[in-house]
DNA sequence: GCGAAGTTGAGGGAACTCCTCCACTTCGTG
DNA sequence: CACGAAGTGGAGGAGTTCCCTCAACTTCGC
């Protein structure tokens, strides 16, 4: 499934027995990456498959290589989230859903939030995927502000400094709490309503999308 | 100053030289752990004070007695803060100064950031200046929520993840936008305002304080 | 049953860090 | 001023961690 959408110029196809390993790696990467981050070495992801490292290296050249094609796809699927949300009934509950739903799926996934916040990870497919999220996005906050209710100097760009802040909740409390970040969104959703600003105005402007770009390639994870 | 607050068994002093030097590493440390952060390497501060390294270590046995040299009377400043915020006239003012001005020192030294959020930084004094900020803390949220501006379900261990969050919009921003972590805390102050409340309740209860311990024994500085 | 394809994991090499050691310099007292 | 004690420097040892290779071995499938 992730597999075809590459180029491919008539390779021979693998042996099956290779083929099999190469469904236990992938398998095995969506496991140990969503648990661990892409902290992970292939090594141990060549281990929690029960197979060798050089297995690994030999299908996939680098960690590059397994990043992107496993996350492209997820990517789409928040994508979809953001579409859905533009047919949503109420627009402010249209925003806060996008937002929820986006940051339950990090906290289930801690190389899905790594890809998200962060421009080192996966190339090409999972930097299309990622552009073509950004106009959804805008439109989404816009018909949120439209309609009054979101408050009207929030920037599409803070979502996803918004989904920084959220994320370090998730690393840090998800193992003595792991819904503990629903709290702080909450608090965040209710700053971000129109009719409980209380300054007419929030300190600094948002980013501009070149800078949010610079800043998404300075992040790291966590150790 | 931050001299002679240790026990003192009438060590002999120091050579005139050697004293400088002491003075030397000190200044340098606040340099670089205030620039890059506890990731410094003993190395780095020897170099950048014109020293070799040997010289560092025969002063400090390890990085964590240099860290508790400089940083325990860092805390103190915040506790005075803390107390200052108590006889502050506006209870909400109060509340919401001291999270402006705490996380303005945050902005501002990257050491000092790292030694609040973590409890794997210093220990012994710096254990006691951080356990004693906690009942003061406790004392302005009170005041505040007694005040009736600052919802009845904030706690005070809210405030820890709320400088988390904060702590990394600073990390990742601060080159390209030094001061746009006061937008954030904008929204969250805007979000933990009593009035005009959109949800009765937030999502989940906060941390007891043995949890926030547990995570504060976790964080990490990134990288 | 044979050659091509695939697998393995020890280990090479690179990048870091912390810290030690001892030949050398400087201090300051007698 | 000279001499012993105190202090200094920085190359490099020891420990990690990670990425990736390769030569000996196994399995597949025609």
């Amino acid at each position: 499934m992730t597999r075809d959408t590459v180029p491919v110029a008539t390779v021979r196809p693998l042996r099956r027995d290779a083929e099999l390993n190469r469904r236990k790696i992938i398998a095995s990467a969506r496991d140990v990456f969503s648990e661990r981050g892409f902290g992970a070495t292939l090594d141990d992801i060549a281990h929690h498959a029960g197979l060798g490292v050089g297995t690994v290296y030999r299908r996939f050249p680098s960690k590059e290589h397994l990043v992107e094609a496993m996350f492209a796809d997820r990517l789409d699927e928040i994508g979809a989230l953001a579409e859905q949300a533009l047919t949503e009934g109420d627009p402010w509950d249209a925003f806060a859903n996008l937002l929820l739903r986006t940051a339950a799926l990090h906290a289930d996934d801690r190389g899905l939030r790594e890809v998200m916040l962060s421009n080192n990870f996966g190339r090409e497919r999972v930097a299309e995927s990622k552009a073509r999220l950004i106009p959804l996005a805008m439109k989404v906050v816009q018909r949120a502000k439209d309609s009054g209710q979101l408050r009207a100097d929030f920037e599409a760009t803070d979502i996803a400094i918004i989904h920084m802040m959220i994320g370090s909740v998730i690393e840090y409390t998800q193992d003595v709490r792991p819904e503990l970040w629903r709290r702080y969104l909450g608090v965040l959703l209710d700053g971000l309503r129109a009719d409980r600003c209380h300054e007419a105005e929030l300190p600094r402007k948002a980013l501009d999308v070149q800078s949010l770009e610079t800043v998404m390639c300075t992040w790291q994870p966590h150790h």
